[in-house]
This record gives structure tokens, sequence and C-alpha cells, in this order.
DNA sequence: GGAATAGTGTCTGTAAGACATTATCCG
DNA sequence: CGGATAATGTCTTACAGACACTATTCC
């Protein structure tokens, strides 16, 4: 581990380290990404992914992930998906040194409309479609850790449950289907999806106490099963970007 | 980023960066990893995964996996996957302090025998069932480190071309089965295998000088091809295991 | 009844699972 | 020839894609 080298009092370098969260919801028929301005240099006044650096140093990387969740986006631990995503420790990647960062991938419910950071920041939704053509440019290379997240989720609807954590305690099967829809940015056959997800056994269970209106035949609501993983996945129309590439 | 608290002049903690490898490969019809005996405390006398920290302040990540991949393996960055796995940053994991580690996940295809670390430390690979079983326990979060990896080698080798990576520059479609078999402990039906690797358009393309033999009819050679991802997956026979839990 | 949305059914093509047969090498 | 391994073919079943219909609410 520690290398034998000419010099016996070698000291491995030191880094700083951050964990930054790309916190995914739908709002508006659109997915949207948490950003916050920056109020202090580097990248002053531009936006940038929540994060932060460790608090001290026996903080734990989920935890100090839960508590900027807390810190800059009023976000408990409770119905809310959070997975680590990668690590980004390019050498210059922030200018005032070494400093690498966890990212995580969180994934919120729709909530009521006002998300105030406590942390007296601002902090707006935006959509993911925005932030990755650069509408507005983020800061460091949170524009690679945002691809990154998205590409996650995406993939992770195909084979789990992972959808579910975009609805509330209670959905419908069409709300489900919009987070399909939504995050794929592709139209599924209503019929279809309906016989899938209900022959993937667990993946949704009825709320007993079922009922919803629109103007039209109330629908049935679910909760979240048991069931973490789909076998077999959950078909992901391609589109023609997709297959150029393959 | 940085918080704005009573304390001005507050400083973010700081940590030790390691980069630690699960490299695996196919040897005697077996999924191994290779292991490092440690020679220093902590851990003194036990086995770990290769890896170590971060040589100077401005080495990337990528870099130092590669690094550690030539200095404890002997392994070139050609023919050869290298790929991210995860962070592990637990405060306790590491008796002396605060040490983060980064995962790299490598796939070597099959070498010639001896691996002799130009480090002078013992390098020797191990049967993956064996290392997960607790046979030698592994130093630090290891074990933990190992699962992970040989689990995300697994699930990519259903969705995209990796299995290619265990194999030498050219190979026989029989020899590519044995990798899935091999990773996936299940036996596939060679019929229904060939079909499927012949259909998938790029994953595989003949190597026209081709041929082998063994005894009976010589098999075509091919090389892998240009497509990375396969749609539809190769489908994966899911153990009972599995099943239990999902 | 009409508009609107929810839920169900049917047909068809594609691809996976199971299994038999032919082809090409060695001796 | 026989033994061995490679390559190809056929039948059946599961499931996705496309599309038509019935059901329940509000007006």
């Amino acid at each position: 581990m520690v290398r034998s080298m000419a010099d016996d009092r070698w000291v491995p370098p030191t880094v700083l380290l951050a964990v930054d969260l790309v916190i995914l919801t739908l709002r508006n028929a659109c997915l949207q990404v948490l950003l916050v301005e920056r109020g202090i240099d580097p990248y002053q006044g531009m936006f940038a992914l929540p994060g932060g650096f460790l608090n001290h140093e026996r903080e734990d990387l989920v935890t100090a992930a839960h508590r900027e969740l807390a810190e800059e986006a009023g976000l408990g631990p409770d119905q809310l998906h959070l997975e680590q995503l990668a690590v980004y420790g390019a050498p210059d990647r922030d200018p005032r040194g070494r400093v690498v960062s966890a990212a995580y991938l969180a994934i919120a419910p729709r909530l009521p409309e006002p998300i105030a950071g406590t942390d007296a920041v601002q902090a707006c939704w935006t959509p993911v479609a925005q932030a990755l053509s650069g509408a507005p440019r983020l800061a460091f290379d949170h524009e690679q850790i945002l691809a990154d997240g998205v590409d996650r989720a995406r993939e992770k609807l195909e084979r789990t449950a992972l959808a579910t954590a975009f609805c509330g305690p209670t959905f419908t099967i069409a709300e489900l289907q919009d987070v399909y829809e939504i995050v794929w940015g592709v139209p599924l056959d209503p019929r279809n999806f309906y016989r899938k997800v209900q022959s993937a056994d667990g993946f949704i269970v009825p709320a007993d106490a079922s009922r919803k209106t629109d103007g039209g035949r109330p629908a049935r609501l679910f909760r979240p099963g048991p069931r973490t993983t789909l076998h077999p996945p959950m078909p992901r129309p391609h589109s023609r970007a997709d297959k150029e590439k393959a």
C-alpha cells in the first residue's frame, strides 16, 4: 500500500473531499435538477450542483450527502432515493487545489413548489435539458457529473423499480408512466405499459383506499412494492441517436 | 460550497486518497482476482487488493490506477479494460486515519502464468469464490469492494461487450461463451449462444485468417467488434438465489 | 348522451429456450 | 472409418409492439 522507496519518510499527498449532489425530480412534465448559485469564488455567480466539503474528519460520505440534501434542498432522508454516482478527481477540476468530489444521485418525488435552501443560498430547479445544453453554464465539471447522473437514472429505470422514487407515497399507473416517458424522453403505449407493470409481481401494489379524479374515470392508487429489480426489464425504445452510436 | 458559519476561517478536513484495484481474469476455468500480501501494518501479512496512495498532488485518479496496474501487476494500459467502480469512505475503514479509496475495476485477458509484481511484493491470483467466502480474509473493506466489482462485471456482461476484455486479441466463440459461463456461474446452450452473438451485429467480427485446433473441427477466430453495447442484452439465466431475493 | 380518462383484450412479430442435425478436422 | 468439436436448423413458447374495445366518472 505504501511505497517502499528511497525516502523512507515519504508521505502521500492529501486532498480535500467534497460531496456533490445530482438531485433529480419531475416538475411540469420535465426532468429537473436542483442547482445553486455560487456565492463565492471560484465560479462566483455561476450555477453549480449542491454540495460541499466534509464537515469534519469523521463524517461518512453518505452522511455528508444527506446533510447537504437537508441543508441545501430541505430534503429529509425519508421518501428519497440516494445512491453513489462516481468520484471525480481530475487534478485541475477545482482551481483552489486538489479537490476530489464524490458525487451522489438523489431522486426526489414531486414536491410542493418552493424548495427553500436553509443555507441562505439560491436554490432553484432547472430543466435538465437546459442545464446540459449549456444554458446556464455550470461550474467545475458539474455538467459532466449531471450528465452521468441522468444517464444512471435512465439506465436504472430499465432494470429497477427506481421509477417509484419519482412519485409520492401513492401514485396512479399513468403517473408512473409519465416518469418513464419524461426521463427517457420517449412516448410509451399506455396499454402495453399497463400490462407490463401489472405483470411484474411486487413492483407496485394496490393502495386499497384507492381513488383520484381528473374529469374522467378515477384511477386506482398504488404504492411501491417490495420488488427492487425488474426481470425482464422495462423495455426502452431506442432513440435514433442511440442507434447511431451503437 | 464552503459553509458560511460563525467561524470565517473554517477549513475543511483533508483526507488521504487511495486507489484500489479489482483486477479480474479467467484462469483454470475460474474467475480470479489479483491479491497482494501486505508487507506493513495495518493488516500486515493479510491479503488485500492492489492499490496505493496518489503519488503526488497532481496525479489523476485513472493515471494512478494505471500506475498501480503496472507496478503491482505488470499490466500495461493496452488490451485491458479499466473503469471506475466506486468510492469507499467510511470514516473507520483504515485505522491509520481518514483514507478514502477510489476503487477501479480492471478486466485482464488470459495471461502467461507468472504475474510478477515489479514492486517486490507478493502478488497472486486467487479464485474469487474463495476470496469472497473469507478463505483468505481480506484487509480493510476490500471484501466488499471485491464483491461490488464482481457484481459490476456480471451486470456489464449482460448489456455490454465487456466479455471480450477477458479474451485475447482473437478468440473463438466457445471461448467467449466460457467467459459468460464462468463469470455468471451458469451453463449456457452453445447453439443459442452462437445464434445470439452472431446476430448482434458488430459485437464480434471474424478475424479472417481463422483457425485453431483442439482435436476437432477448427473454430473460426474473431476479434472484438465496434459495438460496445448489446441490444437486446445477452440473456442471463437467473440462479435460484437471485429469484429468492427478488 | 358526450367528453375524458382508466382499465382490458387480441393479434402479430421477434427473440429466447430446448433440442437434432450437419460439417470439418484428427487419427 | 470413428471420435471430437464447430457450425447451422427447427419447433415452441414468452413477451413486446400495435391497436380496438369496454368501463367509470363529470358535465
